[in-house]
RNA sequence: GCGGAAGUAGCUCAAUUGGUAGAGCUCCAGCCUUCCAAGCUGGAGGUUGCGGGUUCGAGACCCGUCUUCCGCUCCA
């Protein structure tokens, strides 16, 4: 990467467009702003890395199992969540200085500031007087008095006005209180403008009241909502996990960065249900194995860290990023969370179920707690894509931009080429097309110079090709050449499927966890 | 969302001060047959992101809009 950065991510974007990996949605009409879709490659890509770690979670791991809950869910969840209140936020922005700010924080502190006077006036008073009756003074002194009048007046204001959704009178009480930018000193405020997080739709075929439903910020709530159902039909005693993939949906403020941060993606979560007080043992385990699973990709350890959060989520008793060297710089890729009881909780008290484990060895019932893994499966894409592309200078002086992709998750195992387009070269490499492609996805191509073939399957990242030459027509054995040391090897081609098997199966990655 | 920059063929880019939209590569058909891309012949492909305006005339100037990039801002 001698390039600058940016240069270098730019190159990645265009790659990816250029051989069928990720497209701009709708692009004909100019585009949808951070929405992109997955080409004939990249469908393949995801599919292949959303696969491994499925393997990785449900297939190694007897204890866990994995549902396929729906993106729409009853309402309710959502509050129960959090994600109603807490994701709801009237936003305005100074003209002067650029900067945003939530309309109800500048509120609050302009409230806390004239708080701050009050108590003032009261410590002030404290000192003047021998026998001070705090609760008198703070009823009857004048100044005091007003004060308080002032903040019951802006608390009542801004409570209706968030009641009735009124954003306009939000904004009056900004003016009103003759609120500044504490950075510009300025009251040149915009509209305040509302921020939901969710996105939201209509279920039914009359719109009306109660009729509103979200499409699901993460996939977790589905699980949360199933866990006894899941529990109970699967005979799962805990610990256990359930794991989930599938589409999530967030009104980003800024969704930017390529496919890093899109209004629609993918998550791939895993939500482990433990014994309170094992919870920190899991969230350890946890921790370890995924960072183990991202190592097993064979990216260069070097490119992962842990970030450990200082400042945890109100529901959160230990969480930690696993982060990962993009092109600009290291980002969160994975979170790992030890979640409490409190999203089983929240659930028991929304719905008046209870959503109890009852441990046969404790000989009681409890809620259990949650350790979660929830990988984003656009970012691990894209992390995979960018640790791959490789712009290589040759010996020879020549160039070659090739995609090292891990085999097992390469979209394409394998290309088939007739060395020159004649003598039967052709046939055979059909007929060895149509014995492969009963085990992997194989690619024909005997247009060019072979050269170009195999430059152009780097580029898409495919690991082997497999070259028909006269000398096959004789003895029965090709040439298979790799991708990324350029070598050559001849091979029988009775022994071309086991040698493929071999190479590409994701069982060599899962033995390595 | 704010500020700055950009948008011309699938890709990379041209087009004097406003005066007929071009090139290379790619792609397609054919020729050639050569194990690490860019031989030969022919061909396709653009209402210059979109919509208005100024002008005899706009790819270029003005306004709006969409998208992208950079920097802020936000992010359980």
């Amino acid at each position: 990467m001698s390039q600058k950065p940016e240069d270098f991510f730019k190159n990645i974007i265009s790659h990816s467009k250029e051989y069928g990996y990720i497209f701009q949605s709708s692009e004909i009409y100019d585009g949808l702003s951070a929405v992109y879709d997955y080409g004939q490659n990249g469908a393949e890509l995801k599919k292949n890395i959303r696969e491994y770690w499925w393997r990785a979670m449900v297939q190694m791991h007897e204890n866990i199992v994995g549902i396929d809950a729906a993106i729409f869910m009853h309402p309710t969840t959502w509050k129960a969540s959090g994600h109603v209140d807490a994701f709801n936020d009237p936003l305005i922005d100074n003209k002067d200085s650029k900067k945003r700010y939530r309309a109800d924080v500048l509120i609050e502190e302009h409230v806390a500031k004239i708080e701050d006077k009050i108590e003032k006036e009261v410590e002030k008073a404290k000192k003047r007087f021998e026998n001070f009756d705090e609760a008198m003074f703070r009823s009857t002194n004048a100044r005091v008095v007003e004060y308080q009048n002032k903040i019951n007046d802006i608390n009542n204001r801004f409570k209706n006005a968030m009641n009735d959704g009124n954003l306009a009178e939000v904004k009056q009480i900004i003016v009103d209180c003759e609120i500044v930018d504490p950075v510009s000193g300025s009251r040149n405020w915009t509209d305040v403008r509302q921020f939901n997080l969710m996105f939201s739709t209509a279920m039914g075929s009359v719109d009306g009241e109660g009729s509103t439903i979200y499409l699901r910020p993460e996939t977790a709530q589905g699980i949360f909502v199933n866990y006894l159902n899941v529990q109970k039909t699967g005979r799962m005693k805990i610990p256990f996990g359930i794991a989930q993939t599938g589409k999530a949906f967030r009104n980003e403020i800024v969704a930017r960065q390529f496919i890093f941060r899109m209004r629609e993606f993918e998550q791939m979560e895993m939500q482990f249900f433990c014994k309170p007080g094992t919870e920190k043992e899991w969230y350890e385990y946890w921790k370890d194995a995924r960072l183990k699973w991202h190592h097993s990709l064979g990216l260069g350890k070097e490119n992962y860290k842990f970030h450990d959060h200082v400042k945890l989520a109100f529901y959160a008793n230990a969480a930690s990023d696993i982060e990962f060297q993009f092109p600009f710089g290291f980002k969160e890729l994975e979170g790992i969370h030890s979640r409490t009881d409190y999203d089983l909780k929240q659930h028991e008290q929304f719905s008046g179920k209870k959503l109890q484990y009852f441990d046969p060895e404790e000989g009681a019932s409890y809620v259990p707690y949650v350790v979660e893994t929830s990988v984003g499966l656009d970012r691990l894409f894209l992390s995979i894509l960018s640790a791959a592309f490789k712009e290589e200078k040759l010996q020879d002086g020549e160039t070659r931009v090739v995609l090292s992709l891990p085999p097992a998750l390469a979209p394409i195992k394998a290309a088939v080429f007739p060395l020159v387009k004649k003598d039967g070269l052709p046939e055979l490499a059909e007929k060895i097309i149509n014995q492969l492609k009963f085990d992997h996805i194989v690619t024909y191509d005997e247009k060019d110079a072979v050269g170009r073939r195999y430059r152009r399957q780097d580029a898409i990242g495919t690991p082997y090709c497999i070259t028909v030459d006269h000398q096959s027509l004789e003895d029965g054995t090709v040439t298979v050449r790799h991708r990324d040391t350029m070598q050559q090897d001849r091979i029988k081609i009775e022994a071309l499927n086991d040698f493929l098997n071999e190479r590409v199966s994701m069982k060599s990655l899962l033995k390595q966890l």
